[in-house]
DNA sequence: AAGAGGCCCTGATAGC
DNA sequence: TGCTATCAGGGCCTCT
């Protein structure tokens, strides 16, 4: 389950592979991604060359040579693989379509240059692909997302003011991409955990001084995620088909029933359900 | 306006 | 063994 911290390491090295290479060839076997990838796409992308990969919350985002903008989203199981082909014969040669480290179903889009071909796959096909015409619409769509957690403007001021006279929970909030980008529900856990905040507490009674803590422990998690290459529950792989590492750094999520991880605490972790999404905690600690 | 709930989709796993 | 049910969940949609 791709969260900002997975997007980022994927971003991270399609970034050191593809940037300045000059799309070859792009194929599109299955159009039916979340949106439907239009019949344009090809064409726009091809000859151009990836000036910069760049990313915003869960959206990585390429920055093309003809000044358009390709918008990635992994969705909930989408993966990029790398193939490489040395001899540089991949519009000539198939047998590269069949390498052994990719899966043999739902690649759905690969994106071919030179010397190495990405492969976009995503069983459940949550995720998609959008064109953006031009730089303002860029930032016309990204204007409608809250800030990442990384953002100056992120701050306990911000905070507890959109909390202000909310009755909705804490939890439901973190998720909120209107009111920051980027957390998913595994982070939103570990977060709050952090934290010492009960997940199902009404955001209004969320005080400035957890604010604070809100603040600095969404970038820790965050930032410690993305060091260690992301979270690999299921499917998360980065494009050399690795496994991430912060799963094993988890304080909360999936542990339900096992021992609260904080010092001198005697709680178990529960497991119980928000808006449908699983949500895990100690409700010794988590007040 | 805010909040609750449904839906899209496939694969892994549990239970019978 | 093979069937069915459940769960995973990001983001968008509708309804109240």
């Amino acid at each position: 389950m791709p969260e900002l911290p997975e997007v980022e390491v994927v971003r991270q090295s399609l970034c050191k592979k593809i940037r300045h290479k000059k799309v070859k060839k792009v194929i599109v076997r299955n159009r039916n991604l979340r949106l439907k990838i239009p019949l344009n796409f090809e064409k726009l992308l091809i000859n151009q060359k990836i000036i910069k990969v760049d990313r915003f919350s869960k959206y990585l985002i390429l920055h093309l040579s003809n000044s358009i903008y390709c918008l990635i989203h992994l969705g909930m199981s989408g993966t990029i693989h790398i193939i490489y082909n040395k001899k540089k014969n991949f519009l000539t040669n198939a047998s590269f379509y069949h390498s052994p480290t990719l899966p043999k179903k739902h690649n759905h889009v690969e994106f071919i240059f030179d010397d190495l071909k990405i492969v976009y796959n995503d069983p459940r096909r949550f995720g998609f692909f959008q064109i953006i015409e031009n730089f303002s619409s860029l930032q016309k769509k990204i204007s409608f997302f809250g800030p990442e957690p990384f953002q100056s403007i992120f701050d306990s001021k911000y905070i507890h003011s959109f909390f202000y006279k909310k009755e909705k929970n804490i939890k439901n909030f973190l998720l909120d991409q209107k009111f920051v980008s980027g957390i998913g529900n595994i982070y939103a856990n570990e977060i709050l955990f952090l934290c010492k905040i009960n997940p199902f507490r009404k955001a209004r009674l969320i005080n400035i001084q957890e604010c604070k803590k809100i603040v600095k422990n969404s970038r820790k998690i965050l930032l410690d995620a993305i060091k260690k290459g992301g979270s690999s529950i299921r499917d998360f792989k980065n494009i050399k088909g690795k496994k991430g590492n912060f799963q094993k750094s988890f304080k909360v999520y999936e542990r339900n029933g096992l021992n609260c991880k904080r010092l001198n605490c005697k709680g178990l972790i529960k497991k119980k359900n928000i808006s449908n999404r699983s949500t895990f905690f100690c409700d010794m600690c988590q007040k």
